[in-house]
DNA sequence: GATACGTGGCC
DNA sequence: TGGCCAAGTAT
């Protein structure tokens, strides 16, 4: 029997047959469940990058890197024992690299605290790093079987359609944790909580649901209400700021180009870039570089072409990337505000770890470094 | 409890 | 093009 809040904010009962829930699902599964590299392992640790990397992510974008990671570390004593440059090379490009920084302090933590084995208590698997209860269940029932209930996107979106809540999933946080847990199966947690996201990925979409092939069509409250539409409910998002944003290509008589370290905490954090900062109000783009390139580095330039723009959208703001050449004139390059400033070929760019919007200056310096080999 | 935190695909 | 969304966590 599970307790479900109905449109008046009450709670009212509901009663779907869990058991048969259960085999409907399970039943469904071993007939369309999807076949996905990290189902092929009981390694803990396999299964714990596997849900590390699938946070906010898509299978899809997963699956190249899930396999090029456990190449270069197999196990959690390899992980533990790379520099953080090596960890975020191979994270390029997935985003979030927090969870690339927090994997790496937590098979140190493993080493130091566990052994070398992976946990098996829940409490000790959420105190690790970039582990929060729903990856902790994720990775429990997977590798260990354990009866841990999940509730990631597709759960949320599944419950909210199952029993049709009338309110938001981020108003009902505590009740969607209690219906997986009062759903989940006590003799296949493993299978089941697999089922239940792979029928949110591929039956119980966002948009266009296949319902007609769903296995709980006929305990589908939203279904039954004819408010599949418009289950789970959205709340308006906030506008988003867009900034635009001075960048400085600076090349030295070597030929070489000045990059810096970010910090290692926060947005792109301990990732490479090329040096520049933000446009204020009624200042040239050229000024603003010269003046950033002063303030964060502490040298001379002079301010050339204009090499490329970028646009690109983060989670929370957007910018545009006003990129120009610059030449190198005085002073000892410092970093003011960052980890660290190093000068370095084009060649050796592919070194470094950058994030998507730099990717873009790189391939424009590349090709036209290309063409001017044609004059 | 609201906000910060990346990127790619879809329409 | 722009907005939405995807296997969430940390603060």
């Amino acid at each position: 029997m599970a307790t479900v809040q109905d449109s008046a904010g009450r709670y009212s009962s509901s009663s779907l047959p869990v058991p048969q829930l259960r085999q409907a699902l399970l039943g469904w599964y071993a007939e369309c469940g999807r076949d996905l590299p990290w189902r092929q392992t009981q390694d803990p640790y396999a299964i714990w990058i596997s849900e590390i990397m699938l946070q906010q992510t898509q299978v899809q974008t997963v699956i190249p890197y899930y396999h090029r990671w456990l190449e270069a570390f197999p196990n959690i004593s390899t992980l533990a024992q790379a520099s953080q440059q090596q960890v975020l090379k191979l994270w390029q490009g997935l985003g979030y690299y927090a969870r690339a920084r927090n994997l790496h302090t937590a098979a140190q933590k493993i080493l130091s605290e566990h052994d070398g084995q992976f946990p098996q208590g829940l409490e000790a698997v959420m105190d690790l790093p970039g582990i929060g209860r729903t990856t902790a269940g994720g990775i429990l029932s997977a590798a260990f079987n354990q009866p841990q209930p999940i509730l990631d996107g597709n759960v949320k979106r599944v419950l909210a359609r199952l029993y049709a809540l009338k309110q938001p999933p981020q108003k009902v946080v505590k009740l969607l944790w209690q219906l997986s847990s009062n759903l989940l199966d006590p003799v296949a947690p493993c299978e089941f909580n697999q089922a239940l996201m792979d029928l949110g990925a591929t039956i119980c979409l966002p948009k266009n649901p296949q319902c007609p092939a769903c296995p709980w069509l006929n305990y589908c409250q939203a279904h039954q209400q004819n408010l599949v539409k418009n289950i789970p409910m959205t709340t308006p998002s906030q506008p988003i700021p867009h900034k635009i944003i001075g960048v400085a290509v600076i090349w030295n008589s070597q030929n070489q180009v000045l990059i810096d370290r970010r910090p290692a905490d926060g947005l792109l954090g301990g990732l490479w870039e090329f040096p520049g900062g933000k446009v204020e109000p009624n200042e040239t783009i050229p000024a603003c570089i010269q003046r950033e390139i002063q303030e964060e580095i502490g040298i001379e330039i002079v301010v050339g072409d204009e090499l490329i723009r970028v646009d690109h959208a983060y989670s929370h703001f957007k910018v545009t990337l006003v990129v120009h050449h610059c030449q190198y004139l005085s002073g000892d390059p410092q970093p003011l505000a960052c980890e660290e400033v190093r000068w370095v070929t084009v060649a050796e760019l592919n070194d470094y770890p950058f994030p998507k919007a730099n990717e873009k200056i790189i391939t424009a310096l590349l090709a036209q470094a290309r063409g001017d080999e044609h004059h």
